[in-house]
DNA sequence: ATATTGTTTAACAAATAAGTCAAACTAAAA
DNA sequence: TTTTAGTTTGACTTATTTGTTAAACAATAT
């Protein structure tokens, strides 16, 4: 081992916040024991203490860190110059994207704010994402760009919704609409990120038809 | 007291599974601790087990009955036989009204499937629920109604992810959209039982204007 | 009246998990 | 080489919580 013990730190650090989250994710902060992380870092207990005190600091560094993932595609639909549609299937392409690889990630957190709703603002603020600055310029854009009839927090809530829950939901929806056939609603869900910005779009049509 | 043995027991009984509903739905299945829930009932702790033997068969008993809140909405979104459009309001409505008195209920749910999803199934069948039998159902009633173009289990994710997606997500979305203005979220809650049919209507009047 | 069944409680035992501590180990610095 | 700082581990303590047991209590039936 040619490690010197500022790497070998760094690397023992990684490989627990690693860990951390991958078990905080499947089994909650809970049901996740610090033997079960250690095992999953291939360390011993004792040393998750040496590197974070306890299991509170623990969890909060991993949720901050897990959390921000759901940052960086709702920064870029609200701010971003593009037109709007493209904007729409950027968002839906990342989100989903992101949580194909996370699929645990969004029982976690709302599981999470759920039990412990004020930690939010302090967590947005410790992301850097300033909510009231960033929503205001997205109605401010989507008026620009004439859907102003519709209100963009019906819109973006509806949009976040229909991305989020078949994976929130997989287990349930899985079953009662795929006899539980866990190719057929991997393929649903890429489907997905083509149907969710053509309901949209077909809304805006309907919208426009109607306002004549 | 002139109750009778019979009738006390039964009030014990719901009185526990009521408490054990709400401190479950609040605190998650390992958050909460059998005394909790003994206080909540303002009974002996021992009781439960008196009743119940242990957590697991209390829990299983609780989430079983949760769990049932979501079927009536489901089923009658899925087997009625009146004009889609009211369909559709009517399942909004009737599960917005239910998540408003069960806020929890969604985050505890989707937990629980998530770190157990063959329970899935079973509970399924526990309700007397044939998922494949009633999502087929649905599936030939909507092509009946010419909107064969659109996948009945894509508008059906949609929808569920646009109705359930505020109550998950309140604490996230309050803060970030509305400035944790909760009165102004409610109003948002309530709001929503019409933009979500308005927003599906629009899309059918968009996509039959397409198809010309 | 008392015996029996069912209900409720207090006290105890066992298991699990968090957190602490001191000792062992490693690698670089003096 | 030895000292020093930093890292890792095993053993121990403490707290919480579940589940059990036996006894007290209540109400009805004999």
């Amino acid at each position: 081992m040619n490690d010197n013990k500022q790497s070998r730190e760094i690397d023992t650090e990684r490989r627990i916040l690693e860990a951390s989250a991958k078990v905080f994710m499947m089994k909650g902060k809970l049901g996740a024991s610090m033997q079960d992380i250690a095992d999953e870092a291939g360390i011993n207990r004792t040393l998750l203490h040496y590197y974070f005190r306890n299991k509170d600091k623990l969890f909060d560094t991993v949720f901050e860190k897990v959390f921000a993932r759901l940052i960086p595609a709702m920064v870029s639909i609200m701010t971003s110059d593009q037109p709007f549609q493209e904007r729409l299937e950027q968002f839906v392409e990342a989100y989903s994207d992101m949580l194909l690889e996370n699929p645990y990630l969004p029982v976690f957190v709302f599981q999470e704010i759920s039990l412990n709703p004020h930690r939010i603002a302090e967590t947005l603020k410790e992301q850097g994402f300033s909510p009231k600055k960033t929503f205001k310029k997205f109605r401010s854009e989507l008026e620009e760009a004439g859907m102003d009839d519709m209100d963009p927090r019906h819109l973006f809530a509806s949009l976040l919704g229909m991305v989020i829950f078949p994976y929130i939901g997989r287990p349930l929806f899985q079953t009662i609409a795929f006899q539980d056939d866990a190719k057929a609603y991997d393929a649903f869900l890429d489907e997905r990120k083509k149907q969710i910005p053509q309901l949209l779009k077909l809304a805006f049509i309907g919208a426009s038809v109607q306002k004549q």
